[in-house]
DNA sequence: ATTTTACAAATTTTT
DNA sequence: TTTGTAAAAT
């Protein structure tokens, strides 16, 4: 037999051999879901399917990272090169820019993030005088997106009489023209928005059926992981690639479906079985991960929703500790214990930082947690909430880079073309943008254009600095075509007066955002150096904006070795674990989310996703809510969430804070009585460790930095699981001298010949061995020292 | 055209 | 709590 398979279990062997045909895997939490997928990937390569013809699309770019990396490790690297592996939108953006010309598109379109395509609807309803109270750009394109995700284009919507209905019920009977207009300015602009993606990959497949033909042909073998979570629009694509060869396997489990409100359709895995009725099906029901306490009280907890695939998980581990549950009288006290039992654990049985997660409902809790990490000097680190690529000040020397290269790009336009400061005001913009419309012109075109057509009632003057501002964009545009992605990045940053203007600003903010402007050059020089190592790797800037637009939180590697505590929604922490898991903040209305209590299918969605929090942790889970908590500012009570309620209370250890003397502690205990029950005026300030119970903004001690800076410039990334031990070996240069030997992770061996810059700028030139010379940023590139 | 000031609104989850 | 928008002043 293959050693390949003598690691798996039975149920993941079988999974694995099933090669041919169709293929459903329900895997329940911690099963060895990604095992099975990966060992899948490298049997197919063992039997002799070149790797070419294997398609597989993970959940976020991470994942298919770390995954190809493990599989060109088992089956060696040149075996395994031509495998594709990525996120639905990053695969088929890929191909939308080598096929999209059919459909109208150039290869350079840009991505509108949500942000962008918001603004984009923002001006419509403005150009339209729409009341946008009624007309909401959010609300709209929440509604543009949910039917680009089930396929209803702006022509198919016009035939859909329920749809138009239901949208004048909403108030909203021009949806339909806003829609329709929304999709045209976006092909005008040459740009396409998330959801594009799917649903343009969707019109290339349908329209053209000798692409269709060629994909089919070369995707043999397709792999689709966390298929619970797959949209129409994407259930669609993976069937059409499919239907050829119907060598398909995905990958699941209902019980972790959590995204119905991005579209996700959690039929997709119920009707699996309809849609291929000769599907082979397998269950992984063992789980790896977690305690049996654990597992046994997520199992209690799921068993709760009623639609639900039969599945038993269950785990060979030993029993574990009892999940804790803890009461706190405010979200404040929840962040002190939190990071007390955090501090508790490190120092005693030396567990480091990055074993612990903390997960919440919403983002904006975070910021108890944070204060309380902070004031105990407890290295952590935020996943989500604005990412690094979303700050404004990044997006703003992106939107140059994104006009140079595609000038129709209509939001990159609006966004720069008076910052730094031109004198080119709404005025201007308005008269501009009406002159474009009549016209059917991008921006920039219409800005180049008006000089001829005095008509448009924009002065002499004012045309001029237009006209200057499209040259300095051409001028850009000559510099990228150099190919050299840093220097040409570098000189838009000057050029444009947008490094003038940040370093202008004295304020701390403006330092933080010189600091990040910085630091997305340095990433493009990263991502130069990375693919130009890369056979037929695509180092230009172009690459890196299409790169970019598609990354997230998950994505992001940790670059310093600090093991840090990790924070995130529970969406986030789909798909990873840790040995100890906070869930916190399980009050009604927080988690079950208010948005969520009406209806039975949202409820059971928010189970799930509570069920998944649980299903992180390996060793020890902790649940935690608060009995008061600031909520807009606002101190509000809350009352314990159902869903404590809903676990087998012999997996749980109620915790009670200090209790005042007079008070009987039965009256504490949760769920005694109807939620709080008649708690106690609490005297005295002390927390259950017996700490004072610091005031607000005092615990802080001003001598002490710090663990994290107060504006994390960027996130870093995290590997919960390979803390230890992990780096490279070598001794860290703080000051590399000229002729030092030294080694680089990504091209080895080298020695210093030059020294340049100081502060966050110093460089070195270093003579590589192997790849020869190159200048590297020293607080940037992990230069060691050379060890014989 | 830009800056200042005041006031309001907003918080679910994300590719 | 912060962030964004509208009106008013320069």
């Amino acid at each position: 037999m293959s050693t390949l398979l003598q690691q798996l279990n039975p149920a993941q062997r079988a999974a694995v051999e099933a090669t041919d045909g169709p293929v459903m895997v329900i895997a329940g939490a911690g099963s060895g879901k990604t095992r099975v997928l990966m060992y899948r990937i490298a049997y197919l390569m063992e039997q002799g399917v070149d790797p070419f013809n294997i398609l597989a699309l993970t959940f976020t770019n991470k994942a298919a990272r770390e995954m190809k990396a493990r599989i060109a490790g088992m089956m060696g690297d040149s075996a395994s090169k031509g495998l594709w592996m990525g996120t639905f939108h990053s695969v088929f953006a890929r191909i939308l820019r080598a096929e999209g010309g059919a459909l109208g598109f150039p290869s350079n379109f840009t991505i509108y993030d949500t942000e962008d395509a918001q603004k984009v609807i923002a001006n419509l309803v403005k150009e339209k005088d729409l009341d946008k109270e009624i007309y909401k750009p959010k609300t709209l394109q929440n509604r543009i997106s949910a039917y680009k995700n089930a396929l209803v284009t702006p022509s198919a919507y016009a035939q859909r009489a329920d749809l138009i209905e239901a949208d004048k019920a909403a108030r909203l009977p021009l949806l339909g023209a806003i829609y329709t207009e929304y999709t045209e300015r976006c092909f005008r602009a040459g740009a396409m928005d998330f959801d594009d993606l799917l649903l343009k990959t969707n019109e290339l497949l349908a329209r053209f059926p000798e692409i269709l033909a060629k994909y089919q042909d070369r995707f043999r073998y397709l792999m689709v992981d966390e298929y619970q979570d797959t949209n129409h629009s994407q259930y669609i694509i993976v069937k059409a690639l499919a239907s050829r060869f119907e060598n398909l396997c995905v990958v699941g489990d209902d019980a972790q479906s959590i995204y119905s409100f991005r579209g996700a359709n959690i039929r997709n895995i119920l009707s699996f079985r309809q849609d291929y009725p000769e599907a082979q099906i397998f269950k992984l029901e063992q789980n790896y991960r977690s305690t049996d306490h654990i597992v046994r009280a997520a199992n209690s907890l799921i068993e709760k929703n009623k639609d639900r695939l039969e599945k038993v998980v269950w785990t060979a581990n030993d029993p574990g500790e009892k999940i804790t549950v803890f009461k706190a009288i405010s979200d404040f006290e929840e962040g002190n214990y939190v990071a007390e039992r955090i501090s508790e654990s490190h120092f005693q049985h030396q567990w480091d930082y990055s074993r612990f997660a903390i997960l919440y409902r919403t983002n904006a809790q975070s910021r108890a947690f944070e204060d309380a990490l902070r004031k105990r000097n407890i290295p952590y680190r935020i996943f989500g909430g604005l990412s690094f690529y979303m700050r404004k000040e990044v997006k703003d020397l992106l939107a140059y880079f994104r006009l140079a290269i595609n000038p129709n790009d209509e939001e990159a336009f609006r966004r720069i073309i008076n910052y730094p400061k031109r004198e080119i005001g709404p005025t201007t913009l308005d008269r501009l943008n009406v002159f474009a419309q009549e016209k059917r012109l991008s921006l920039f075109e219409a800005a180049e254009e008006v000089v001829m057509y005095p008509s448009a009632g924009i002065n002499g003057p004012t045309v001029q600095r237009l006209s200057n501002f499209c040259i300095m964009i051409r001028s850009f545009a000559a510099e990228i075509a150099k190919g050299q992605a840093y220097e040409a990045a570098q000189f838009m940053a000057n050029a444009s007066g947008l490094i003038r203007d940040l370093k202008s600003d004295g304020t701390p903010e403006g330092v933080s955002r010189l600091e990040n402007t910085m630091e997305l050059l340095n990433a493009i020089q990263d991502f130069y150096q990375r693919q130009s190592q890369v056979e037929g790797g695509d180092a230009s800037l172009g690459a890196f904006l299409q790169d970019v637009a598609l990354i997230t939180d998950a994505d992001k590697e940790d670059d310093e070795g600090t093991p840090k505590v990790s924070l995130m929604s529970i969406h986030q922490s789909k798909g990873l674990e840790f040995p100890c898991v906070f869930v916190v903040g399980l009050e009604e209305t927080l988690f079950p989310n208010l948005m969520a209590i009406n209806s039975r299918e949202d409820l059971e969605e928010e189970r799930r996703l509570f069920y998944v929090a649980l299903t992180r942790a390996e060793r020890k889970a902790y649940i935690t809510y608060a009995h008061t908590r600031y909520r807009f500012g606002k101190l509000i009570d809350c009352e314990p969430s159902r869903f404590i309620e809903e676990i087998d209370e012999q997996h749980l250890d109620f915790k009670i804070p200090t209790v005042h003397p007079f008070t009987p502690p039965e009256s504490l205990l949760p769920f005694s009585g109807q939620g709080w029950g008649k708690a106690p005026a609490r005297f005295g300030n002390s927390t259950p460790t017996g700490r004072t119970f610091p005031g607000k903004d005092t615990g802080s001690s001003p001598r002490t930095r710090p663990a994290q800076p107060p504006a994390p410039a960027r996130p870093a990334g995290m590997k919960p699981l390979e803390s230890l031990g992990n780096g490279p070996t070598g001794v860290p240069i703080d000051t590399p001298e000229i002729g030092m030997r030294v080694v680089h992770p990504q091209f080895g061996r080298g020695q210093v010949v030059d020294l340049n810059g100081e502060g966050p700028n110093a460089s070195a030139t270093v003579l590589f061995d192997h790849t020869g010379e190159k200048k590297l940023l020293l607080r940037f590139a992990k230069l060691e020292r050379e060890t014989p």
